[in-house]
DNA sequence: CGTTGCATGTAAGGTGTTACATGATTAC
DNA sequence: GTAATCATGTAACACCTTACATGCAACG
């Protein structure tokens, strides 16, 4: 079973050893200082407990090999090399490995599906900061984005950070469109309540009615 | 400690209590159901097992109340209450809790990210595959964006689902942006490799070498 | 009369985080 | 000399998922 669905590691695995891949000896340290210039935009960089662990793992399975470098002082290190088996698995998931969707969980978004529980201007104080943010990410991936046009061979990591520095310029327009809706909301669930139209029932029957309806008018 | 720091629930706590403040006895089946019409497009759909677990621990720190249905038959059924206490803290939250930064994992730009590893054709698919992804995603929030306008009180629901509807055309766009640029990425990397440019060292020195001169060139 | 939906739960495991602990080296 | 950076690791625990187990009810 192993050898055909390819060995068992980890998202955060294969990201070590795509780092690794470009044929060189690197530390945990290193690697980790690697993630938050590349993956921390789209795909976080993990702690550094997790990639020493990591490292651990994938040497237990020869995907990499390591060797202690006592550098002339008292302090060392370990620095971390991918095995061909390591290059193999790596291009053949690489290749192979089913597209997993993105997985987002976006607290701001949360909050505003709860915003009868707060009031409107708090909510639109939550999506500023939301955009500060988006606006902080997005100078920084194009910095990074700009570091990485000066070597041709990461000429897809380059792409990753441009695409990523468009997705934060989108997301912060997002988070505009969507501070304007709100004030409708308000308006809108204001209305609702103050004119004694009780807060609706969300059980399963209402829920039920409605969804048959709105597939009814969409089977037109 | 705890009533200043407000009680220890988990963003699904809180979640669940969101939906439970529409003030209804609800099912942790039922729960699950309106977290897939609604949670999932931007935060994603707790396995029920979860669901369950939460509901328990809510119930063991009062937040919500809890009585069984036997419902006339054998069938019997645990119905959810949000109990005063759990409103209050409900309430705080959404008010004072901070904004945590949106977290992403998205699998396709780790694959762009180590395209090296696979042919530009490969890359090509698989980000295809994530355009229909992003497709199917709009047309499902879009169709639930509108049974939302059906009820008034859902204001803020319908709002949270009109940006998931907008944020799911854009990652579409940026994804077609991104092939484009594939095509570009794919030369460069080919003209460095085949020209006996070596794939560059990934080593500490080099990299903070290149990043003290672009923040220099920054600094300007 | 069989499939789908309703409804609840346990067990096990994986993935990841924070906090803690330690100590050398480099830069200002 | 002191702050930041380099460098590694353990322990504890939080969160979440999959797989499994169960059984009634409704629909066709």
């Amino acid at each position: 079973m192993k050898s055909a669905d390819g060995p068992n590691v980890t998202a955060t695995g294969w990201a070590l050893l795509g780092v690794l891949s470009y044929q060189d000896e690197l530390t945990g340290y290193d690697m980790k200082k690697w993630t938050e210039w590349t993956l921390r935009f789209f795909y976080g960089s993990p702690a550094y407990s997790q990639i020493y662990t990591e490292l651990k793992k994938l040497e237990n399975i020869g995907l990499v090999s390591s060797r202690v470098e006592t550098d002339g002082g008292a302090r060392s290190k370990r620095l971390y090399r991918i095995t061909e088996a390591g290059l193999d698995a790596l291009t053949t998931w690489a290749d192979q490995a089913p597209v997993d969707a993105p997985q987002l969980k976006h607290n701001p978004l949360l909050r505003v599906m709860f915003g009868h529980l707060t009031n409107p201007r708090r909510l639109k104080e939550i999506m500023q900061e939301h955009v500060a943010y988006a606006d902080r990410m997005q100078r920084e991936a194009a910095l990074d984005a700009r570091w990485a046009e000066v070597e041709p061979a990461w000429a897809y990591g380059r792409v990753a950070l441009k695409w990523a520095e468009r997705y934060y310029a989108a997301e912060r327009e997002l988070a505009l469109d969507l501070i304007k809706d709100l004030d409708e909301a308000e308006e809108s669930f204001a209305k609702a309540t103050e004119t004694g139209h009780r807060t609706p029932s969300l059980s399963r029957d209402y829920w039920y009615e409605i969804e048959r309806k709105v597939q009814a008018e969409e089977g037109e």
